[in-house]
DNA sequence: AAGTGGTCTAGACCACGCG
DNA sequence: GCGTGGTCTAGACCACTTA
């Protein structure tokens, strides 16, 4: 019988965490309910239950009320990434930023757009193209549409200083977006910019930003060929 | 003055996240503290502090004891990525999962994997290769290198029926792991497997998993071309 | 020194979902 | 029906950090 000594829902959680480490408790087994563990462990339920639904909510642990709570058996490891603003990621591996505008026009969009951001197939959208520099060396290419029915006041930007990331953030808000990652073949033109052979493979994202039930931005980030996207377990 | 009506975690946290969204709490601004906001909304504050937790913990408020609670000005998204088995992945879009093991053999690993795995550099180490299939067709193709100082009872299995990551799952517990994404050019050997063009970009996920100190796995799993990785803010 | 978030407790009620 | 997790409450103490 273990008795006091687990006064703070981490030290439970670590405790839990050993024992299917350890396979005291093995993949999909139960364990014991909330007031039973707690009992154990000398305190509270609601300790305990802090304990559990953080475990729960990394995929280790399955709950159901009445059924109970098991081990994992297969656990979908949950990966958080940080997707941070470009300036900040590259200032955070201690090198310089740069950033310079290449385009900035107010054109039709092709139907994919246009049906993906659902604004009028008729409608003209802002497209802004621009590159994000590390070290003066070009670290990823960006090429964004900007909802102008939603966002006008994005006409009067030149984005010429501040990048289309950083000024959307601040002036508009959003309610939720996808995000999504592929491989992608250097086009010629792309290669040209990112100064990397053409049919290099690149690591993309696109990612199409809303507020309620209206588009504000679709936008596709080419990185450079050797960018790594990391997290851990 | 608002007033009761916010009884649930969840109801304060969408209240907050719409003060937010309509800007009513702008960017960088300081928000009230828990104890009044718990005084107007009419609940406790355990429930307050519940709701603006979870709100931090997505990034959009950063909070710091004495200094209080403030609406993030460049959110870090968190996209939190469900890496399952491949099988799962495979079966839950519907598809038909198969699985061909193409090599098991025991063998020298090449420093690079010896390294990042920190085995010592004369230790052979158990190396398979299989192919994932979804309707019959090429799904993903990985590359996956054992340690079997840590997990000898690997070589008593043939892989030949079970994926070497789902036995791996069931049999060894592991405390952590590093995932690294990534694009590469199809090799010649590569898109033989995947049935796809030599010099295709593919989506190629790298995970290294611990149990403590030691390695227990290392593997590179390569998507076929069209393949994305989605998630949503 | 003092204000703020972080957490624990004991007790309570409830919703869900097995059996 | 009833056991389980999910949550709320009121009060308390504490840790951290800034003023």
């Amino acid at each position: 019988m273990t008795s006091a000594a687990f006064q703070t829902w981490q030290s439970v959680r670590d405790e839990v965490l050993r024992r299917i480490q350890t396979r005291e408790w093995k993949p999909g087994a139960a364990i014991p309910n909330e007031a039973d563990l707690a009992l154990e462990l000398g305190c509270a339920r609601s300790t305990v239950n802090r304990a559990l639904r953080s475990l729960a909510d990394s995929g280790l642990l399955e709950r159901r009320r009445k059924a109970g709570t098991r081990v994992a058996t297969q656990p979908v490891a949950k990966a958080t990434l940080d997707i941070a603003v470009i300036r900040h990621e590259v200032e955070s591996r201690g090198d310089k930023y740069g950033y310079q505008l290449i385009e900035r026009v107010l054109k039709l969009p092709p139907v994919a757009v246009s049906g993906a951001m659902q604004t009028a197939a008729s409608a003209e959208l802002l497209f802004v193209s621009a590159l994000h520099l590390a070290n003066d060396k070009p670290y990823a290419l960006e090429e964004r549409w900007i909802n102008t029915g939603l966002v006008a006041t994005a006409l009067d930007e030149t984005f010429g200083a501040i990048s289309a990331n950083e000024w959307l953030l601040e002036h508009v808000p959003y309610t939720h977006g996808d995000i999504a990652f592929s491989a992608s073949v250097a086009s010629a033109e792309v290669a040209r910019r990112m100064e990397c052979a053409p049919q290099s493979a690149l690591l993309t994202m696109d990612r199409l930003t809303w507020n309620h039930d209206a588009s504000v931005t679709k936008v596709r980030v080419y990185f450079r060929p050797d960018h790594q996207l990391r997290t851990n377990l």
